[in-house]
Formats: structure tokens, C-alpha cells, sequence
DNA sequence: CGGGGGTTTGAGTCCGTTCAAAATACGTGG
DNA sequence: CCACGTATTTTGAACGGACTCAAACCCCCG
């Protein structure tokens, strides 16, 4: 366990194998030295907590591997998972920014790999190379549409479409193409996380499951997902359907 | 009119009377004068279009008197309020800094005066000074926390309770309080807007208005609100409510 | 083999939607 | 200033979807 955390911890940012799809890759050079000696890794199993919504900012994370989920929890239990972080993703940069708590709560859905930066190593890089901040600003504004996106999605379409609509994301992302066109997915979430990102409770999402086997539009096994025709999906968010 | 106009465009960002409240208070010395040589202000009359989702970006703009709403609209002709532009807000930096067509559209909700930056400006003055990148990563910052926190308020909440909130935001906004402790809010918004806002349909607002005044919580009348007691409202937000 | 979390299913109820019509407010022109 | 037409807002009734509460089921893991 020492030895492998030791391992990872001495890799240069430089030869990271997400750099090029993280936000650090506006960096070079002397940049890339300052970033790689504020940085250290750390393996998660699936399911810890990286940080709590209410927490101080404390640096900011980049998942190197794995998959990490953000989420919002009230008093009373309820929780929303309101998206997902993928390798390259930079997760805590707007509490970092706004020097405030965290908003959201992040946890590993997987066994999951995060570097961690320090706040003094961000904020000298965010000095020395302007590009990092537009960076992140292109990264925020890519989010800030998303979640219009989402509202949007909530107000207009049905609890069955929004589910469909989810479906495809996670397709693009952890579904296996298969030769005959039809796709496999492993989907890296509960019933009850899948219900909260399309605004419904798991008992609503399993009879939408139901429904949507009973059509023949995708088979569930437990987290399998078998979809015949990518199409047929697709189709269901057109305009203009009946039944 | 053509005097009016004159006399504004002549008027320099350095005085510009809503400068302190907006992005551009980062600015100072050369960089406020090559904004002020790249700005032309414009008037609008309530329910123009400042542009439409789809259209190419053209350059940002800063609210300086007025109202605008930030909205998105489907084929069917659905359309949900997204959020409202007040004075030393920016408009349009999103799709600016992505480099891509307007995602959401802008129309002014009163008569609104309207300063348009030219992207070149736009452009000289985030290589110039990295403070505005920052600056408009703030702010892109605190939107998407925005657009969360009501992602997360349309599952947890019921409708009422939404409405509730709104017109406490609104309140604080547009309201006038009084000598009594009661307060006056006069609504920006027609009621179809208003129910875009919280993610329902205009005739269901109707009947959660009815019951706010037959609760003796707010009396509605057109768009005057006069909410007695402030403190009423905001209970109906506290967890573990009944009736 | 016995938990225990996650998932499915069931029945009843409530809330919100839909379609329709009436009532009210608003802007325009006479 | 009033009459008129239009848009917005309110109200009604019926329907349907989603929620709640509850129980059964399943599967994974110790």
C-alpha cells in the first residue's frame, strides 16, 4: 500500500496520462514543475467521501482514474447527484474560487485515483499563467450550460424522457458498441441516484424500467443494460411522439 | 432620441454608474479606456429581443438600467425563465468565451439601456488584464451554484414552496418595504413566466396564489403582491412543515 | 446461512396537468 | 374618454401520473 501510493505520488504531472484532457494542459514548462511538486495522488475505494458539502475549501482535486459523483444533501436526507467527474475533471475549483464551503458533497462511485492540489499551488499558477483561470472559466461555463440544460429538460419533458435522455449520456460514456448495433451498458449507479439526476423517486424509475422493457426498448439486469437499437432511444426524445 | 443616444454613447465606462457593481470594476487606467473605446450603449423598450438562442455570438453585454430575462425555448414552443439580468450584470460571455452560438435567449423585461462590448474588445482586455478572466469566472461560478441550488429546490421542494422562494428572492429585488414591517412587491414577471421560474404551468400558479391568499400569507393583486408578514413567508421553507 | 442494502411491486391518494370557458386587464383607435 | 379587440389571468371539471406507505423480493457479502 506504501509502496504503491509512493509510486504514483512521485509521477511529474508532465507525463500525467489525463493531462491532456484536464485543464492543466495550458501549462508548460516551469508551470508544470510548480504544479507537480503541489500535487499528491490518492487511491479511494468505492464509495468514500472526498469532501462534505459545509467543508472549508481545502485545494482543489483532478480525478486521474475512476469515477467521483457531486451531489447535494438537505436535513431531511434528501439527496441529488448533479453530475459526474470523469478523468481530467477538476472537482472543488468554485469554492476554491469564490473562497467559500463547498457546496456540493463528492464522493468515488468507483475505486478512484485523485490528485490533490494545494489551494497556494493553485493560486500561484492561477498568477503566473492567466490561461489556467480561462481555463477554468470555459470549464464553468460548459457546466453553467448543462445545468440550464437540466432545468430546462425538468420543466419540459417527461419523467420517462428525461430517464431515456440519462440513458444516452451514460451510453456515450460506459457503453460497449456492439457488432450487430445493438450496445451493452454498465451503469455506475443506483436506482436511487439514477431517480434524484432525473428528479423522481426509485419507486417512479423502476416502473419506467418496467415500461421500458415491456416496449423492447432496452433490457435491465440489475446495473446491465442491454439496448437493441441506440435508435430507438433516441427516438423517444423527438418531438411530436404519441404513446 | 437620436440626442439621448448621443449623449450616453459619449458617457465613459470610468463613470459609468454601475461600473462597481459589474465585472469590469477589476479594470483601471488604460484597460477602462479601451473598454469605453469599444462600447456602444444601447435603449430598449420592454419586450425587445437582445438575441436570439441559436444566433452567433456577437460581442457581450452589460446591463446598465433596467431588466432583462435570460430564457430557453424549444421547437413546441415551451419556454422556461432561466434567470434575470440586473443592472451590472454581463449577458452573453458564455457562448463568447466557448466560441459558440447563443444557447439561451435575451429579451428586456422593462425599458432597459444595454452597453455592448465588441468581442475584439472583449478579447484585448482578457489578455491584457487576467483579473476579468477571473472576474467572469466569479461569476460564471456563482450562476452555476445558482442553477444547482435549483436543480436540487425542484426535486426536494413542493411547487408552493418554490413559488415561496421566488417571491422572496423577487422581495428582496423589487419589494418596498414598509413602515410597518409588511412589504410591497411590485412583480416583473407575467404569471406565465413566473410558473417557467418554478417549473409548473400558469394555471397551477393561479391555484397556488389562490391559496397563498386565502392563507393570509400574500394578496395578489395583477402584479402588486403585498406580503403582510415577511417572517410567514419564510417559514414555509423551514423543514418539517405541515398543512 | 443469515443479514442488509438495494430493488421491485402493489394499492391508495394527492397533486398537477389538460382542455375548456369565463373573467379580467390592457392597449389601440375612434 | 369610452368602446373594442386582444392577451392575460382565473376558474372549473376530469384525467392521469407520480408520490406515499408498505410489503415482498433479490442479490451480494460476510
Amino acid at each position: 500500500m506504501a509502496k504503491i501510493k509512493c509510486q504514483v505520488d512521485q509521477c511529474a504531472c508532465s507525463v500525467c496520462h489525463v493531462l491532456q484532457r484536464s485543464d492543466w494542459r495550458v501549462l508548460a514548462g516551469d508551470d508544470l514543475a510548480i504544479l507537480s511538486s503541489g500535487v499528491a495522488m490518492r487511491h479511494y475505494r468505492a464509495g468514500e467521501t472526498i469532501y462534505w458539502m459545509g467543508d472549508a475549501n481545502r485545494g482543489i482535486h483532478c480525478v486521474s482514474s475512476g469515477l467521483v459523483g457531486v451531489r447535494k444533501i438537505d436535513a431531511e436526507g434528501n439527496s441529488v447527484l448533479l453530475r459526474l467527474g470523469y478523468p481530467g475533471d477538476t472537482l472543488g475549483y468554485r469554492s476554491f474560487l469564490m473562497g467559500s464551503e463547498h457546496k456540493t458533497s463528492a464522493e468515488t462511485l468507483e475505486p478512484t485515483a485523485l490528485c490533490h492540489v494545494r489551494p497556494e499551488t493553485v493560486a500561484q499558477l492561477l498568477e503566473r499563467n492567466p490561461s489556467l483561470g480561462l481555463q477554468f472559466l470555459r470549464r464553468a461555463s460548459d457546466e453553467l450550460e448543462q445545468a440550464h440544460h437540466a432545468i430546462f429538460q425538468s420543466v419540459t419533458l417527461s419523467n420517462r424522457q428525461r430517464f431515456v435522455h440519462l440513458l444516452l449520456v451514460l451510453a456515450r460514456r460506459h457503453g460497449r458498441p456492439r457488432p450487430d448495433g445493438s450496445r451493452t451498458i454498465r451503469l455506475p449507479l443506483s436506482r436511487g441516484d439514477l431517480a434524484s439526476m432525473i428528479g423522481t423517486r426509485h419507486e417512479t424509475l423502476s416502473r419506467i424500467i418496467g415500461r421500458l422493457e415491456a416496449d423492447g426498448v432496452a433490457n435491465f439486469s440489475g446495473r446491465l443494460v442491454h439496448v437493441p437499437k441506440l435508435d430507438a432511444l433516441a427516438e423517444e426524445l423527438e418531438p411530436g411522439m404519441a404513446a
